[in-house]
RNA sequence: GCCGAUGUGGUGGAAUGGCAGACACAGCAGACUCAAAAUCUGCCGCAGCAAUGUGUGCGGGUUCAAGUCCCGCCAUCGGCACCA
């Protein structure tokens, strides 16, 4: 009988829908575990190869679980709200609902043909009210805890979406979304106050298991570093003007000082400052730069003397000038450094340009050809002449600045507050009211959600506003603290608010009075494994570990943390080797492959195509080949015999079954599909299989190819269901062979093999090696300094 | 510049310090076939007719034994970056 794919593929996925075989409930008598993969944006695309590759490892744990007597969480959903649905409508008309929930349609037929064991009773949409009431109901909790927050700051604008960018959408100086230029505006926005969280986040992160590029990607986000704050008396003015340095060690060495063009300090010192219009003008020029362009200029340094005011270095009481350049930024640490050229590259080659002197602090380098950063005695230092060790320098002269009062211990964060506010339409609806006389007023919980109204045209508007502020119906309210006439906030929140919760959400989805139960909490969280592209390890996951510690700190979860583990997969490449893209035309459709080839062979490649960690190459030949593997296993069939394990399988058998357990658990899907191939060609080569075999091969096939598995213990009356069956379990006595081939070398060079029972002793297998005729010629002669048996592998004879 | 990862056949990739290249793709040869496809069998790192030699980015080291551990480089990829 042929292998018909399709028929087989149908008949399940019927069969596992009409039964719902994988909805899951609260159970008690069972372990938990919740499976997490980053759900998909559904766009108009549809599902995308890589899709596929990042749900079948979880997909194939999963099943693989629950036969081990796991309950399995594995939920799927929709991050719906976001701007191409809405940059569609623009051009289109067509209402982003509307084109999402045929989006949302057709991402789960899709998902559905791939025969992934969601719990569809579960599935969620960001971009329903019933999910975004909680979306608003988390964000007014923030804004309760003094975590919402308004402000007037220079803003990333991208001029073509009319969008306030956050920093972590327009890295690079390009909109995350159409990768025009990004502007700087200053606007009043909202915040949410992440950087409250740098130190919890840090905690966190300590504490679960991410792969080491991950953890190192976070805690760079975060941007943690020690050093100090040292006030410096301006002399002129009454001012102090406050730094922050990692390298109070080289106090000694500071011989000018640098604040960025917009310090306000400036503002406070004009009527000192006698060359004012030459720094207004410098100040404008910077205006006109762009971040980007600002960290761009990395050689060429440029600034503007403070004329008539300058600084006392408290350390040593020198006078010392007071710069502006925009090489120092205004939004990290106190916007003003203290500048040692002599061990400081930047400060190098400013005052190599404003001829400023270069003090050495630090012996080693040779300060007139470059900044010296190494390490070394310290001299013309005061207090820490002679002192080597950098650390202890720096220890001394902490304790030295705070015993002075002239400035303390201080730690900063790159990371900055989170901007949380879109001109646009389609997201979530900020639930703030604007009153003149109560400020800002959370709208009530019981009014929740707070809908997004329908509108009849999507443009933003052209003064950066939200089409939601042309809809006077919506605007315009009664504030609910005083009842007078207030107006509402019209922006929405970023693409990022729904999916910082969502899989909050799975363990409860229908719940219309909590986001979800104390009990269902209780239960299922945290997540155990959660796995997802590399791209979203520092926004998304981020943001969610920040929402998640928010929620645990006001006790709304139970957990510190979200995700207990974290894996990401590599990307699908073309067949080119080239990132997939509509515009190369490398673009593989699962569908197509489905169509050709079937989902269990789809499954099966994606898994085995190489380290799942790693990007790799999309092969058709290669599907040809997984195509090939099921053929073989359906052909079983016809060479299958009545009984037990044969005695020449037996060790085969419970070798793979250890394997195949061990290597889904550690994401090592080639091996273990690698592992069952080499046993199908054993089976070949005897001739036939076993009942015994074929169940059993069938169940650890079953993870990653479920449709052919099933019908095969089916049709070969196995009893019940092979998603109901054990998961084998393997004798560790029985993985040995009761013979192995052993290497036998010389000085470590394999000279020839030798057969031994693996229960014998080491002088035995060495005098039967020394015996074998190749070996006698090599150690004739010889003295023989050493002989080593590693069991079961090799015997190595040292000779001289 | 800083942080992290990776470097193995023609290709994707295997290998608790213990026989490098499992498994698969491609390739070659053969069987079946009028023929082709499909399928099956065998071969398949490099050099060499062979014996053999050589081989995991490069250079050292530790060890009876190194792809694996240590030291120093090089290259590629990813993240951050005038961050004080």
């Amino acid at each position: 009988m042929k292998y018909d794919f399709s028929a087989i593929e149908a008949k399940w996925q019927k069969f596992w829908e009409d039964n719902k075989t994988f909805e899951v409930k609260i159970d008690r008598s069972k372990p938990k575990y919740y499976a997490l993969v980053e759900f998909p944006y559904p766009s108009g695309a549809g599902l995308h190869v890589g899709h596929i590759k990042a749900y079948t490892g979880l997909e194939a744990l999963s099943r693989k679980k629950r036969l081990e007597g796991y309950n399995v969480l594995f939920p799927m959903g929709f991050d719906a709200f976001g701007l191409p649905a809405e940059n569609y409508a623009i051009k289109t008309g067509v209402h982003p609902r509307v084109s999402t929930d045929r989006n949302i349609a057709h991402f789960s037929e899709q998902m559905k043909k791939v025969g992934y064991s969601f719990d569809w009773s579960r599935v969620i949409d960001t971009s329903s009210e019933e999910y975004y009431k909680w979306t608003q109901w988390i964000f007014l909790k923030m804004f309760e805890n003094g975590l919402a927050f308004r402000d007037t700051a220079l803003v990333n604008y991208c001029p073509s979406c009319k969008v306030v960018l956050s920093n972590e959408d327009s890295q690079g100086g390009k909109c995350d979304v159409c990768h025009s230029d990004i502007v700087q505006l200053p606007k009043e926005v909202w915040y949410l106050r992440i950087t409250a969280y740098c130190e919890k986040l840090l905690e966190g992160i300590a504490r679960v298991d991410y792969p080491p590029y991950v953890k190192a990607q976070q805690e760079n986000w975060i941007g943690k570093s020690t050093g100090a704050f040292v006030n410096f008396e301006l002399k002129g003015s009454d001012e102090k003007l406050r730094i922050y340095t990692t390298r109070p060690d080289t106090l000694y060495g500071v011989t000018f000082m640098v604040i960025a063009p917009e310090h306000p300090v400036i503002d406070r010192s004009a009527n000192v400052i006698k060359n004012m219009s030459e720094v207004e003008a410098y100040r404008a020029e910077c205006a006109k730069k762009t971040e980007f362009e600002r960290t761009q200029l990395v050689k060429d340094k440029t600034g503007v003397k403070l004329e008539g005011i300058s600084a006392i270095n408290p350390v040593n009481g020198k006078e010392i000038p007071i710069y502006i350049s925009d090489y120092v930024m205004m939004g990290y640490g106190t916007g003003a450094i203290m500048a040692v050229p002599a061990h400081d590259q930047r400060d190098w080659e400013f005052a190599k340009k404003f001829g400023i002197d270069i003090i050495e602090v630090i012996k080693g380098g040779d300060i007139t050809k470059e900044a010296y950063t190494g390490d070394g005695e310290m001299v013309n230092s005061g207090v820490l002449d002679g002192m080597t060790n950098k650390k202890d320098s720096i220890e001394k002269m902490l304790g030295f600045l705070e015993e002075k009062g002239i400035g303390e211990k201080g730690v900063q964060y790159r990371m900055k507050d989170w901007a949380f506010n879109r001109q646009r339409y389609w997201g979530e609806p900020i639930p703030i009211i604007h009153c003149p006389h109560c400020g800002l007023v959370g709208v009530p919980y019981d009014e929740l959600p707070l809908r997004l109204p329908d509108v009849k045209n999507f443009e933003p508007g052209t003064d950066g506003e939200s089409p939601l502020a042309r809809i006077e119906e919506f605007v315009n309210c009664k504030c609910p603290k005083c009842g007078g006439d207030a107006k509402r906030e019209t922006d929405t929140m970023p693409q990022w608010a729904g999916s910082s919760w969502y899989y909050l959400r799975y363990v409860d989805p229908h719940n219309d009075k909590e986001f979800a139960s104390k009990e269902a909490k209780e239960y299922w969280l945290p997540v155990d494994w959660y796995n997802g592209g590399n791209e979203h390890v520092t926004r998304h996951m981020i943001y969610s570990q920040f929402w998640h510690r928010f929620l645990y700190d006001i006790g709304e979860v139970n957990t510190p943390e979200p995700y207990m583990k974290r894996t990401c997969i590599g990307l699908v490449l073309g067949p080119d080797g080239d990132k997939m893209s509509k515009s190369k035309g490398n673009v593989v459709d699962p569908l197509d492959v489905i169509k050709v080839y079937g989902a269990d062979t789809l499954r099966t490649y994606v898994l085995f195509m190489g380290d799942y960690e790693k990007a790799a190459p999309w092969s058709e030949s290669s599907v040809t080949g997984c195509k090939r593997f099921l053929d073989r296993v359906w052909g079983l069939q016809d060479i299958v015999v009545d009984g037990d394990y044969r005695p020449e399988f037996v060790s085969k058998m419970h070798k793979t079954i250890k394997k195949v357990t061990s290597d889904i658990d550690t994401i090592k899907y080639n091996t273990a599909i690698a592992a069952l191939m080499t046993l199908i060609n054993d089976f070949t080569a005897s001739g036939k299989i076993t009942k015994a075999e074929l169940r059993d091969f069938c169940i650890l096939l079953y993870p990653f190819a479920p449709h052919i598995t099933e019908e095969i213990y089916q049709a070969q009356g196995f009893g019940g269901y092979i998603h109901d069956a054990k998961w084998p379990k393997y004798d560790e006595a029985l993985c040995r062979d009761d013979e192995v081939e052993v290497a036998v070398q010389v000085n470590g060079k394999i000279k020839d093999k030798l057969n031994v029972s693996t229960t014998a002793e080491q002088d035995e297998v060495i005098e039967a090696a020394k015996a074998l005729e190749r070996i006698k010629a090599e150690i004739e002669g010889r003295q023989i300094v050493k002989a080593i048996y590693v069991k079961g592998r090799l015997v190595n004879i040292v000779v001289k």
